[in-house]
DNA sequence: GTGGTCTAGACCACC
DNA sequence: GTGGTCTAGACCACC
């Protein structure tokens, strides 16, 4: 699995690995009991500070994504179940707001919820 | 209207009070043409710097929401209409990730999104 | 002759009166020896404030563009000439730098000053 | 590179920076890719405060000049281009007006502009 | 009155 | 080390 990191954007390092491993786990490249690179391999390879990769690994562990086994390193795993409703809406409004100021109508931001599923599924091969 | 900030959040305050503006504005509490209450007193109500409140309003004023009126201060607009397809994309798409892995199924995450455009609409009467 | 003033832009409302009233002097709006409406009349006009246009009213005496007379109040005339290299090469270099790094060429930059040219022209009817 | 401030100006300091990196990358002195001194560095230099530097590097960053690496802090790129006939005319417009008046003919001000596009050039070694 | 500019200084997140 | 956030306070331009 490949990540591409932008060193430009203003969304933290840790949180573009973070979030780039999930959706790989859930478009398939990344599945449930594979291991994922070392820390320090992967921080090589992105090029970027140790620190910065186990602070990813670390939240993802925290989140119930993956384990850490001292012999194996980390391994994908599936989180608990969790009701996320409140976290989402939180997330989403401000998204919504901004969305039908600037024009964006319910129907479109619900297709490209959709899309965003969809794309997930087809590299799931389903 | 009235702003609740969060001092212990990790999204920083001017955001928080950007944000809150935003959905102030589509839940109709706020109408295009009125005035928002200057940088002084909106930053002595909140309990926070004028410059925090400053840099809200810049960004307001940047994305197109408020207008500054040389005489009677910000002024909520309606924002050009702009393609936020992609912007939305990039923003849901680890959202819709960590959702699936934590069992909150397509379903569930677009009837979130539709709940909070109903919000809005009950907060405008409609 | 027609004012039109931003009171959104970023330009001080007098130096938006200033420039116009110039602007009408070459464009063939303003003759020399008309009279410029008074500062109290301009300014209910406009809906500004009365130092505003006397501000503005003030900046045209100093630079050469009206004369004052209690009688007759402002009346336009022709300033003497100036050697303004220094002056505008100093505006107009920050101007062609970000010009050039938007991929202005220099013959666009030309044109659109020949095209202002023109258009005062044809506005003189010439 | 070396940036002249003058502190008297009605200029902002902040715009003065803006301007004369802007100035600095296409005369030359500042190459694509290259790396700004840190907005600390940068305020020590000139002896101005942080936050003034600050705002004229993220002005650049809005647009597009420079890019913020999170690791080597401000980095020289070249902007997307842009179409600004209609912003270079709004300035253009009460600067051809102005020199008119002053006397200045259409030749005299198309030669300033010139003058400024081979002094960049030459300054390029072109 | 309004916002804009600038300072001095602190603490924090990120790398 | 880097920039980002926030404070407290001053002075100014504009209206």
């Amino acid at each position: 699995m490949l990540l591409s990191i932008s060193f430009y954007s203003d969304i933290p390092i840790y949180t573009q690995i973070y979030e780039q491993i999930i959706i790989g786990m859930v478009s398939g490249q990344l599945t449930f009991g594979e291991s994922l690179p070392s820390v320090r391999a992967l921080s090589a390879e992105i090029g970027v500070n140790l620190h910065t990769v186990n602070k990813a690994y670390a939240m993802l562990r925290d989140e119930g994504y993956i384990k850490m086994d001292r012999r194996i390193g980390a391994v994908v795993t599936n989180p608990p179940a969790e009701d996320l409703t409140n976290k989402l809406a939180d997330r989403l409004r401000p998204m919504a707001a901004e969305a039908i100021c600037k024009g964006v109508s319910e129907q479109a931001f619900l297709d490209i919820c959709r899309s965003i599923f969809e794309e997930f599924k087809e590299e799931n091969g389903i």
